[in-house]
DNA sequence: CGATAGTTTGATATCCTTCAAAACCTGTGG
DNA sequence: CCACAGGTTTTGAAGGATATCAAACTATCG
């Protein structure tokens, strides 16, 4: 099943109509290895993204040489519906793993949001839950220290991956280096990696061949505070 | 003149009609004081609110008391166009100072996103610059140290007040208290207390009054590195 | 002119970084 | 099936940036 569809039927309910809709939206289906990079900051956006399998990433890199990683794309994410109406990309969209990509052209989201308001609300959502989740990224780093940092980032992932139906259990895959995972934190490889190591002896996580396993998804939740509201998973109340 | 006019204007030619549905738009003015929440977090969103004078900002309050802001809003900003989607905010915009603030019923908004399609192109220019600007929120918390994260925010601020005409020479309000500061930055007020002394040791800034100086703007955005892409000026280039 | 919020100061603690090396994977080619 | 290469993870020691705490000072406003 479509990723974006299960997605957005989290928030409202499709029509038939609406659902094939959608699916044709993923007409133009593409496969890319790990690394490559969709678009760069400074190029004209022409397309609109439609991640189907894998998963990207939005990122800039610093004058220095620093990079910082600003947000993940899962199945069923959309890189912005609107990114067209810019005459340049602030940040670059590249792969963390072999994905499958939607390229969607930009006539194709005007005429669905003209023409079906359902569908338009829906993307709307889309678009305000991935800022939500931005806001929340910046109270990570803002306010929380390494370890709770990481603890939270791994519990909204949960929950992200569960919302698509690639939360199998309590594992799922996570095509991160810890490198990545400093970038995205504001915090070195080294430190993640001794955080890492904390979290497995005190049984909050489990490691293994790139996928994430959460032996008590409630404890961490409850340890890491986490407060699901920016989700706005309206439907499927999740705690 | 009305600052959303002026700052759509700078993305896109305003029609005179596009103008005065603009002007219309301020018609429910109501003035308030510093520190009022125009809205809370959990609270169901109704209105569109467009800052008119004065500034305003989002932020959420952690179960331990800690704040973290997350945009600070200035005259011509409206808070999200489309909130209304959303059953439940999740985080709460109060004032930073007295404030005129126009409440738009949602429906207004539908209107001139249906039959103005320039307009509905510029409120989601709008929209896409405010995420920008939160992404490279991000990325000033994640990788920038605190000297240069404070000088950063003060060289966007410098930038997007100028965009409505509130930079007055080299010098603009700046209603914040280091308390402000620090739970935007993610430091303490002590820290970033400590940080603006040297800044201003330096030459960087002056400040007075809940005023913000800056002798030597280019110097500024050259020491900070500051790239203005992410604010997307497309027209009025600004370096 | 006093009350209150905001700023400044100093001393000390700590979290996280830096650097550098070793160990460990994973995939590839022989 | 082994060996090697490159990327990734792990380890240790030492340094630095920022936090914490508590008190004094200074604006600002009624």
């Amino acid at each position: 099943m479509n990723p974006l569809i299960r997605k957005l039927g989290s928030f409202t309910d499709l029509s038939d109509e609406d659902r094939e809709l959608i699916e044709c939206l993923s007409d133009n289906v593409t496969g890319h290895r790990a690394g490559r990079d969709l678009i760069r900051e400074g190029e004209r956006p022409e397309l609109v993204f439609l991640l189907l399998e894998g998963w990207a990433y939005r990122y800039k890199v610093l004058p220095d040489g620093q990079r910082q990683i600003m947000a993940f794309l899962l199945p069923g994410d959309l890189c912005d519906v609107h990114i067209f109406i810019l005459e340049a990309m602030d940040h670059s969209l590249g792969l963390l793993s072999d994905a499958k990509v939607a390229a969607i052209p930009k006539q194709r989201i005007l005429e669905i949001t003209e023409r079906r308001p359902n569908l338009a609300r829906a993307l709307w959502w889309s678009t305000l839950v991935d800022e939500a989740v931005l806001r929340e990224w910046l109270v990570n780093i803002g306010r929380r220290d390494a370890y709770y940092r990481i603890a939270h980032l791994f519990a909204e992932l949960y929950l992200r991956m569960d919302m698509v139906g690639l939360a199998d259990g309590q594992s799922f895959d996570l095509p991160l280096t810890q490198e990545a995972l400093g970038d995205t934190l504001g915090l070195t490889a080294v430190h993640v990696n001794r955080m890492l190591q904390r979290m497995r002896e005190e049984g909050l996580i489990r490691m293994s061949r790139g996928a994430l396993h959460i032996p008590d998804v409630d404890r961490l939740m409850r340890e890491t505070q986490f407060d699901s509201n920016y989700l706005h998973l309206n439907r499927r109340l999740h705690r």
